[in-house]
DNA sequence: ATCCAGGCTCCTG
DNA sequence: CAGGAGCATGGA
């Protein structure tokens, strides 16, 4: 299968993002090859993707053949996940009177807002990286994944789901524990899980509110904050009002490319963010990438 | 050692 | 309603 890129795209920029974490579990990238496991009606599939030449990609199927009716499923999920059909020239206007994102865009032209394609895993990475650093919550979910996921093995290699909300909601405390997750997190990981299984929440439901609605929706789950309901609205949803303002790795950023000497307090935060009235998901994106 | 991490809830005054 | 404690662990 062959899927066409928009321009621009850079592919050597989503790579560099997706192998962030030597712990991730849930793709690889092994030469210049994206592998993932994913699940298509029941059934899985071990996805290999590559760009043999600009302006495709190429898609293979890995561990079996590929009816017709799946293949534009697995396209879709390529599209949604490096998010292709978002128009980031608009995004690139947008920003052009700001001096602050110049160096960025040039550094990272084409870089696409990687999504977590599962509402329940993006939900979960959320609670799991509330206020912890990141190598320890890419610890605590890699714990959870082989834990709780469903994997394959596959030319003697194993690929990893993430966890069924019903994996989830079973987990026994004392476990999750031993894992590392809090006391809260525990709780709030078997709340989402729970709304999940129970249909309070899902990925169609929260597009169909719309931004404001789906935002005060998440919220009303304990666990999730202002900060959570906006990553998951920009990673999951695809959301471009997403804007997790909170975030410690923004306010870094802020820092960094403002030539600040301290970290900015909230109120600076919102002052120095004013103008990020359309786009902040793709503005918070890159500026998290400049601390990379 | 102390502080901060891709925060949230709950409790105080 | 703003402000602060507590949560739990790991890295700088």
């Amino acid at each position: 299968m062959t899927l066409p890129t928009p321009d621009p795209f850079d592919y050597a920029a989503c790579l560099a993002y997706l192998k962030r974490s030597d712990k991730e579990v849930l793709h690889q990238v092994v030469e210049e090859r994206i592998h993932k496991l994913i699940r298509i009606h029941g059934q899985d599939y071990l996805i290999q993707i590559h760009q043999e030449q600009a302006g495709e990609l190429e898609i293979v199927c890995l561990n079996s053949s590929v009816p017709q009716d799946i293949e534009h499923h697995i396209l879709s999920y390529v599209e949604e996940w490096l998010d292709l059909n978002t128009d980031i020239k608009a995004f690139y206007i947008s920003v052009a009177a700001e001096p602050v994102f110049q160096p960025l865009i040039e550094r990272l032209y084409g870089l696409r807002l990687i999504k977590v394609i599962d509402l329940f895993e993006a939900i979960s990475w959320a609670i799991i990286g509330q206020q912890i650093n990141l190598p320890f919550a890419y610890q605590i979910k890699q714990n959870l994944v082989l834990e709780y996921g469903e994997s394959k093995d596959i030319y003697g290699h194993r690929y990893h789901l993430f966890p069924h909300p019903q994996a989830i909601v079973d987990a026994s405390e004392d476990r999750m524990r031993e894992l590392k997750c809090s006391r809260q997190k525990i709780k709030y990981l078997k709340i989402a899980a729970k709304a999940i299984l129970e249909g309070e929440i899902s990925k169609q439901s929260l597009l169909a509110l719309g931004y404001e609605e789906a935002r005060k929706k998440l919220i009303s789950l304990k666990g999730i904050g202002n900060w959570s309901a906006n990553y998951v609205l920009m990673r999951c949803l695809g959301f471009s009002e997403g804007f997790p303002i909170e975030d410690a790795g923004l306010h870094q950023a802020l820092r960094l490319n403002f030539h600040l000497d301290h970290k900015p307090t909230i109120d600076e935060v919102r002052s120095l963010t004013a103008s990020w009235t359309q786009w902040q998901a793709y503005r918070t994106f890159y500026f998290w990438q400049s601390l990379s």
